[in-house]
DNA sequence: TCCATATAGTCAAGATACTTGACGACATTC
DNA sequence: GAATGTCGTCAAGTATCTTGACTATATGGA
Protein backbone atom coordinates (compact mmCIF):
# COMPACT_ATOMS: atom_id res chain seq x y z
CA UNK A 1 0.00 0.00 0.00
CA UNK A 2 2.68 2.59 0.86
CA UNK A 3 4.19 1.72 -2.13
CA UNK A 4 1.32 2.31 -4.48
CA UNK A 5 1.02 5.14 -2.78
CA UNK A 6 4.65 6.12 -3.65
CA UNK A 7 4.09 5.47 -7.36
CA UNK A 8 1.09 7.07 -7.61
CA UNK A 9 3.10 10.44 -5.94
CA UNK A 10 5.05 12.29 -8.26
CA UNK A 11 6.59 14.56 -6.02
CA UNK A 12 5.24 14.89 -2.72
CA UNK A 13 7.25 17.80 -0.27
CA UNK A 14 10.44 16.35 1.62
CA UNK A 15 11.44 20.10 3.72
CA UNK A 16 11.89 20.64 7.11
CA UNK A 17 8.38 22.35 7.04
CA UNK A 18 6.43 20.01 5.56
CA UNK A 19 7.82 17.06 7.97
CA UNK A 20 7.19 19.05 10.90
CA UNK A 21 3.86 19.63 10.12
CA UNK A 22 2.95 16.22 8.88
CA UNK A 23 4.66 14.88 12.55
CA UNK A 24 2.47 17.33 13.97
CA UNK A 25 -0.53 16.75 12.78
CA UNK A 26 -0.11 12.57 13.18
CA UNK A 27 0.59 13.11 16.84
CA UNK A 28 -2.04 15.45 17.47
CA UNK A 29 -4.13 13.08 15.58
CA UNK A 30 -2.99 9.84 17.64
CA UNK A 31 -3.32 12.15 20.86
CA UNK A 32 -6.48 13.29 20.12
CA UNK A 33 -8.12 9.55 19.03
CA UNK A 34 -6.53 8.27 22.54
CA UNK A 35 -8.54 11.51 24.28
CA UNK A 36 -11.52 10.30 23.23
CA UNK A 37 -11.10 6.59 23.77
CA UNK A 38 -10.48 7.49 27.41
CA UNK A 39 -14.04 9.05 27.40
CA UNK A 40 -12.47 12.53 26.90
CA UNK A 41 -14.92 13.63 24.26
CA UNK A 42 -14.99 17.41 24.72
CA UNK A 43 -11.19 17.23 24.15
CA UNK A 44 -10.02 18.95 20.24
CA UNK A 45 -6.87 20.83 18.95
CA UNK A 46 -7.61 23.94 19.88
CA UNK A 47 -8.75 23.06 23.61
CA UNK A 48 -5.22 21.44 23.94
CA UNK A 49 -3.43 23.91 22.72
CA UNK A 50 -4.44 26.29 25.30
CA UNK A 51 -4.68 23.82 28.67
CA UNK A 52 -1.31 23.55 27.97
CA UNK A 53 -0.61 26.74 28.99
CA UNK A 54 -2.67 25.92 32.11
CA UNK A 55 -0.71 25.33 35.26
CA UNK A 56 -1.78 23.11 37.56
CA UNK A 57 -2.52 25.34 40.15
CA UNK A 58 -4.76 27.29 38.02
CA UNK A 59 -3.78 31.05 36.70
CA UNK A 60 -5.05 34.46 35.86
CA UNK A 61 -6.47 34.97 32.47
CA UNK A 62 -4.77 37.76 31.59
CA UNK A 63 -1.46 35.32 32.18
CA UNK A 64 -2.88 32.88 29.93
CA UNK A 65 -3.02 35.76 27.37
CA UNK A 66 0.34 36.61 27.66
CA UNK A 67 1.47 32.80 27.85
CA UNK A 68 -0.60 31.70 25.01
CA UNK A 69 -0.13 34.38 22.44
CA UNK A 70 -3.24 34.22 21.30
CA UNK A 71 -5.98 36.74 21.43
CA UNK A 72 -8.17 37.09 24.85
CA UNK A 73 -11.16 37.11 22.99
CA UNK A 74 -9.90 33.71 21.20
CA UNK A 75 -9.37 32.22 24.96
CA UNK A 76 -12.49 33.53 26.45
CA UNK A 77 -14.33 31.42 23.67
CA UNK A 78 -12.23 28.59 23.98
CA UNK A 79 -12.40 29.20 28.43
CA UNK A 80 -16.18 29.61 28.14
CA UNK A 81 -16.20 26.37 26.13
CA UNK A 82 -13.93 24.02 28.57
CA UNK A 83 -16.15 25.85 31.48
CA UNK A 84 -19.05 24.57 30.22
CA UNK A 85 -17.50 20.93 29.62
CA UNK A 86 -16.64 21.24 33.33
CA UNK A 87 -13.23 20.91 32.84
CA UNK A 88 -12.03 24.23 34.31
CA UNK A 89 -13.49 27.06 36.45
CA UNK A 90 -13.54 30.64 36.81
CA UNK A 91 -13.97 32.70 40.37
CA UNK A 92 -13.30 36.30 41.02
CA UNK A 93 -9.75 36.93 41.79
CA UNK A 94 -9.27 38.14 45.50
CA UNK A 95 -6.15 40.16 45.06
CA UNK A 96 -7.69 42.03 41.63
CA UNK A 97 -11.43 42.79 41.47
CA UNK A 98 -10.81 42.99 37.67
CA UNK A 99 -9.18 39.95 36.97
CA UNK A 100 -10.33 35.74 37.56
CA UNK A 101 -8.75 32.88 38.53
CA UNK A 102 -9.13 29.52 36.24
CA UNK A 103 -8.08 26.45 37.55
CA UNK A 104 -9.36 22.92 36.48
CA UNK A 105 -11.97 21.34 37.96
CA UNK A 106 -11.41 17.63 39.25
CA UNK A 107 -12.33 15.84 36.48
CA UNK A 108 -10.28 18.77 34.52
CA UNK A 109 -7.58 16.99 36.37
CA UNK A 110 -8.94 13.63 35.70
CA UNK A 111 -7.90 14.50 32.26
CA UNK A 112 -4.88 16.17 32.61
CA UNK A 113 -3.87 12.82 33.98
CA UNK A 114 -5.04 10.58 31.30
CA UNK A 115 -3.45 13.42 28.83
CA UNK A 116 0.25 12.93 30.22
CA UNK A 117 -0.13 8.87 30.47
CA UNK A 118 -1.42 9.21 26.75
CA UNK A 119 1.74 11.23 25.89
CA UNK A 120 3.99 8.57 27.74
CA UNK A 121 2.56 6.31 25.42
CA UNK A 122 3.04 7.84 22.55
CA UNK A 123 6.64 8.58 23.19
CA UNK A 124 7.15 4.88 24.17
CA UNK A 125 5.30 4.07 20.66
CA UNK A 126 7.87 6.62 18.94
CA UNK A 127 10.94 5.30 20.29
CA UNK A 128 10.10 1.72 19.08
CA UNK A 129 9.65 3.27 16.14
CA UNK A 130 12.57 5.10 15.38
CA UNK A 131 14.72 4.03 18.25
CA UNK A 132 16.27 5.58 21.15
CA UNK A 133 18.87 7.49 19.55
CA UNK A 134 16.76 9.08 16.74
CA UNK A 135 14.53 9.93 18.99
CA UNK A 136 16.55 11.58 21.50
CA UNK A 137 18.32 13.95 18.61
CA UNK A 138 14.61 14.67 17.44
CA UNK A 139 14.09 16.13 20.70
CA UNK A 140 17.59 17.50 20.95
CA UNK A 141 17.48 19.21 17.44
CA UNK A 142 13.66 20.66 18.25
CA UNK A 143 15.01 22.10 21.91
CA UNK A 144 17.53 24.03 20.05
CA UNK A 145 15.46 25.40 17.06
CA UNK A 146 13.01 26.46 20.15
CA UNK A 147 15.79 28.09 21.83
CA UNK A 148 17.41 29.45 18.70
CA UNK A 149 14.13 30.78 17.74
CA UNK A 150 13.39 32.86 20.52
CA UNK A 151 16.79 33.92 20.73
CA UNK A 152 16.37 35.11 16.91
CA UNK A 153 13.31 36.57 18.07
CA UNK A 154 14.93 39.29 20.51
CA UNK A 155 17.02 40.18 17.69
CA UNK A 156 14.68 40.86 15.40
CA UNK A 157 12.67 42.94 18.16
CA UNK A 158 15.72 44.55 18.82
CA UNK A 159 16.19 45.63 15.37
CA UNK A 160 12.69 46.65 14.64
CA UNK A 161 12.82 48.92 18.07
CA UNK A 162 16.14 50.10 16.23
CA UNK A 163 14.18 50.81 13.30
CA UNK A 164 12.00 52.70 14.56
CA UNK A 165 13.96 54.66 16.64
CA UNK A 166 15.80 55.46 13.13
CA UNK A 167 12.78 56.90 11.76
CA UNK B 1 13.72 38.13 27.73
CA UNK B 2 13.55 34.66 27.32
CA UNK B 3 15.44 33.86 30.83
CA UNK B 4 12.36 36.49 32.12
CA UNK B 5 9.61 33.87 30.45
CA UNK B 6 11.49 30.99 31.97
CA UNK B 7 10.98 31.98 35.39
CA UNK B 8 7.23 33.36 34.89
CA UNK B 9 6.51 30.11 33.65
CA UNK B 10 5.99 27.30 35.94
CA UNK B 11 5.59 24.37 33.60
CA UNK B 12 6.20 24.63 30.53
CA UNK B 13 5.19 21.22 28.26
CA UNK B 14 8.25 19.41 26.99
CA UNK B 15 7.18 16.52 24.99
CA UNK B 16 7.57 15.59 21.58
CA UNK B 17 4.52 16.77 20.81
CA UNK B 18 4.42 19.86 22.25
CA UNK B 19 8.17 20.29 20.60
CA UNK B 20 6.85 19.26 16.67
CA UNK B 21 3.62 21.90 17.19
CA UNK B 22 5.83 24.49 18.13
CA UNK B 23 8.32 23.74 15.53
CA UNK B 24 5.58 23.36 13.25
CA UNK B 25 3.95 26.76 13.96
CA UNK B 26 7.22 28.80 14.25
CA UNK B 27 8.03 27.35 10.23
CA UNK B 28 4.80 28.02 9.45
CA UNK B 29 4.92 31.36 10.19
CA UNK B 30 8.02 32.42 9.03
CA UNK B 31 6.95 30.85 5.79
CA UNK B 32 3.88 32.82 5.31
CA UNK B 33 5.42 36.32 6.92
CA UNK B 34 8.22 35.56 3.89
CA UNK B 35 5.23 35.27 1.36
CA UNK B 36 3.05 37.84 1.96
CA UNK B 37 6.52 39.78 1.85
CA UNK B 38 6.67 38.90 -1.86
CA UNK B 39 3.76 39.81 -2.10
CA UNK B 40 1.44 36.99 -2.33
CA UNK B 41 -1.27 38.46 -0.63
CA UNK B 42 -3.92 35.41 -0.74
CA UNK B 43 -1.49 32.93 1.11
CA UNK B 44 -3.09 31.10 4.13
CA UNK B 45 -2.06 28.32 6.36
CA UNK B 46 -4.91 26.42 4.78
CA UNK B 47 -4.45 27.04 1.36
CA UNK B 48 -0.50 26.33 1.71
CA UNK B 49 -1.44 22.98 2.85
CA UNK B 50 -3.21 21.81 0.15
CA UNK B 51 -0.85 23.61 -2.77
CA UNK B 52 1.65 21.30 -0.91
CA UNK B 53 -0.58 18.35 -2.84
CA UNK B 54 -0.82 19.30 -6.15
CA UNK B 55 1.93 17.92 -8.53
CA UNK B 56 3.61 20.64 -10.63
CA UNK B 57 1.66 19.23 -13.67
CA UNK B 58 -1.79 19.65 -12.16
CA UNK B 59 -4.39 16.79 -11.33
CA UNK B 60 -7.62 15.63 -10.78
CA UNK B 61 -9.57 17.02 -7.90
CA UNK B 62 -10.33 13.56 -6.74
CA UNK B 63 -6.93 12.49 -6.66
CA UNK B 64 -6.15 15.39 -4.69
CA UNK B 65 -8.84 14.28 -1.57
CA UNK B 66 -7.13 10.71 -1.99
CA UNK B 67 -3.78 12.64 -1.04
CA UNK B 68 -4.54 14.94 1.46
CA UNK B 69 -7.16 13.41 3.54
CA UNK B 70 -9.01 16.06 3.32
CA UNK B 71 -13.16 16.25 2.69
CA UNK B 72 -13.91 16.84 -0.94
CA UNK B 73 -16.47 20.07 0.20
CA UNK B 74 -13.19 21.74 1.92
CA UNK B 75 -11.08 20.91 -1.17
CA UNK B 76 -14.06 22.08 -3.64
CA UNK B 77 -14.03 25.62 -1.10
CA UNK B 78 -10.11 26.34 -1.18
CA UNK B 79 -9.91 25.52 -4.98
CA UNK B 80 -12.98 27.92 -4.86
CA UNK B 81 -10.81 30.31 -3.31
CA UNK B 82 -7.74 29.65 -5.22
CA UNK B 83 -9.09 29.97 -8.43
CA UNK B 84 -10.50 33.30 -7.28
CA UNK B 85 -7.00 34.61 -6.62
CA UNK B 86 -5.71 33.19 -10.12
CA UNK B 87 -3.19 31.08 -8.50
CA UNK B 88 -5.01 27.63 -10.27
CA UNK B 89 -7.56 26.88 -12.50
CA UNK B 90 -9.99 24.13 -13.24
CA UNK B 91 -10.66 22.36 -16.41
CA UNK B 92 -13.54 19.28 -17.44
CA UNK B 93 -10.87 16.47 -17.64
CA UNK B 94 -11.22 15.55 -21.52
CA UNK B 95 -10.74 11.58 -20.07
CA UNK B 96 -13.99 11.15 -17.82
CA UNK B 97 -16.81 13.68 -18.33
CA UNK B 98 -17.43 14.09 -14.76
CA UNK B 99 -13.60 15.19 -13.37
CA UNK B 100 -12.03 18.50 -13.14
CA UNK B 101 -8.42 18.83 -13.35
CA UNK B 102 -6.46 21.16 -11.25
CA UNK B 103 -3.54 23.35 -12.40
CA UNK B 104 -1.63 26.10 -11.77
CA UNK B 105 -1.86 29.32 -13.72
CA UNK B 106 1.05 31.11 -14.49
CA UNK B 107 0.65 33.52 -11.23
CA UNK B 108 0.43 30.40 -9.24
CA UNK B 109 3.88 29.02 -10.85
CA UNK B 110 5.63 32.40 -9.96
CA UNK B 111 3.88 31.86 -6.45
CA UNK B 112 5.11 27.84 -6.10
CA UNK B 113 9.03 29.59 -7.17
CA UNK B 114 8.53 31.56 -4.76
CA UNK B 115 7.94 29.26 -2.19
CA UNK B 116 11.00 27.02 -3.30
CA UNK B 117 13.04 29.87 -2.50
CA UNK B 118 11.78 31.02 0.60
CA UNK B 119 11.71 27.23 2.12
CA UNK B 120 15.00 26.98 1.10
CA UNK B 121 16.60 30.39 2.43
CA UNK B 122 14.35 28.85 5.94
CA UNK B 123 16.49 25.58 5.60
CA UNK B 124 19.54 27.54 5.18
CA UNK B 125 18.93 29.56 8.37
CA UNK B 126 17.70 26.77 10.57
CA UNK B 127 20.96 25.10 9.75
CA UNK B 128 22.73 27.86 10.66
CA UNK B 129 21.07 28.31 13.97
CA UNK B 130 20.93 24.66 15.45
CA UNK B 131 24.11 23.22 13.06
CA UNK B 132 23.96 20.73 10.08
CA UNK B 133 24.71 17.92 11.96
CA UNK B 134 21.84 18.42 14.40
CA UNK B 135 19.40 19.42 11.08
CA UNK B 136 20.59 15.94 9.31
CA UNK B 137 19.80 14.29 12.56
CA UNK B 138 15.97 16.46 13.11
CA UNK B 139 15.08 15.07 9.41
CA UNK B 140 16.36 11.73 9.52
CA UNK B 141 14.33 11.59 12.53
CA UNK B 142 11.11 12.88 11.35
CA UNK B 143 11.40 10.98 7.81
CA UNK B 144 11.37 7.55 9.96
CA UNK B 145 8.95 8.75 11.67
CA UNK B 146 6.68 9.23 9.17
CA UNK B 147 7.34 5.68 7.29
CA UNK B 148 7.21 3.92 10.35
CA UNK B 149 3.95 6.05 11.14
CA UNK B 150 2.48 5.00 7.47
CA UNK B 151 3.99 1.49 8.02
CA UNK B 152 1.53 1.25 11.19
CA UNK B 153 -1.42 2.82 10.02
CA UNK B 154 -1.20 0.33 7.27
CA UNK B 155 -0.76 -2.68 10.04
CA UNK B 156 -3.88 -0.66 11.73
CA UNK B 157 -5.55 -0.97 8.25
CA UNK B 158 -5.38 -4.48 8.25
CA UNK B 159 -6.12 -5.38 11.59
CA UNK B 160 -9.70 -3.56 11.22
CA UNK B 161 -10.43 -5.09 8.05
CA UNK B 162 -9.76 -8.45 9.91
CA UNK B 163 -12.10 -6.99 12.56
CA UNK B 164 -14.85 -5.84 10.41
CA UNK B 165 -14.97 -9.40 8.73
CA UNK B 166 -14.93 -11.36 11.63
CA UNK B 167 -18.39 -9.46 12.74
C1' DT C 1 -10.37 63.07 47.06
C1' DC C 2 -11.10 63.05 42.27
C1' DC C 3 -9.66 62.52 37.69
C1' DA C 4 -6.98 60.48 33.81
C1' DT C 5 -5.34 56.59 32.16
C1' DA C 6 -4.43 51.77 31.90
C1' DT C 7 -5.76 46.99 32.56
C1' DA C 8 -9.08 42.73 32.88
C1' DG C 9 -12.60 40.78 31.07
C1' DT C 10 -16.95 40.69 28.13
C1' DC C 11 -20.14 41.24 24.15
C1' DA C 12 -20.99 41.29 19.30
C1' DA C 13 -20.13 40.61 14.59
C1' DG C 14 -17.53 38.72 10.94
C1' DA C 15 -13.88 35.68 8.48
C1' DT C 16 -11.80 31.25 7.73
C1' DA C 17 -11.57 26.54 7.59
C1' DC C 18 -13.62 23.03 8.04
C1' DT C 19 -17.91 19.32 8.66
C1' DT C 20 -22.18 16.52 7.29
C1' DG C 21 -25.88 15.71 4.17
C1' DA C 22 -28.24 15.89 -0.13
C1' DC C 23 -28.00 16.16 -4.89
C1' DG C 24 -27.18 16.04 -10.22
C1' DA C 25 -24.13 14.55 -13.90
C1' DC C 26 -21.59 11.17 -15.75
C1' DA C 27 -19.29 6.08 -15.84
C1' DT C 28 -19.20 1.40 -15.32
C1' DT C 29 -20.96 -3.06 -14.93
C1' DC C 30 -23.91 -6.62 -15.50
C1' DG D 1 -30.10 0.10 -20.53
C1' DA D 2 -30.81 -0.17 -15.53
C1' DA D 3 -28.57 -0.51 -11.16
C1' DT D 4 -24.74 1.10 -8.93
C1' DG D 5 -20.86 3.88 -8.01
C1' DT D 6 -17.86 7.98 -8.59
C1' DC D 7 -17.03 13.14 -9.24
C1' DG D 8 -17.98 17.34 -8.23
C1' DT D 9 -21.38 20.84 -6.38
C1' DC D 10 -24.72 23.23 -3.31
C1' DA D 11 -26.38 24.29 1.20
C1' DA D 12 -26.21 24.63 5.98
C1' DG D 13 -23.95 24.25 10.33
C1' DT D 14 -19.79 24.26 13.65
C1' DA D 15 -15.30 25.52 15.65
C1' DT D 16 -11.77 28.66 15.93
C1' DC D 17 -10.06 32.95 15.73
C1' DT D 18 -10.14 38.15 14.57
C1' DT D 19 -11.33 43.15 15.10
C1' DG D 20 -13.85 46.62 17.46
C1' DA D 21 -16.50 48.51 21.08
C1' DC D 22 -17.71 48.45 25.79
C1' DT D 23 -17.93 47.93 31.27
C1' DA D 24 -15.75 47.53 35.56
C1' DT D 25 -11.95 47.95 38.31
C1' DA D 26 -7.21 49.63 39.54
C1' DT D 27 -3.58 52.99 39.80
C1' DG D 28 -1.02 57.10 39.97
C1' DG D 29 -0.90 61.59 40.37
C1' DA D 30 -3.01 66.73 40.89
Amino acid sequence: MVKELDEKIDTLPDHVGWRLWQASRAWQAEFAAAMRAAGHGWFTEARAGLLGYIGRNGMRQSALIERSAISKQAIQQLLDGLEAEGIVERMPDPQDGRGKLVRYTSRGLDALRDGDRVKMEIERRYVSRIGEERFTALMGALRALAAREAAAMDEDAGAEGEVVESK
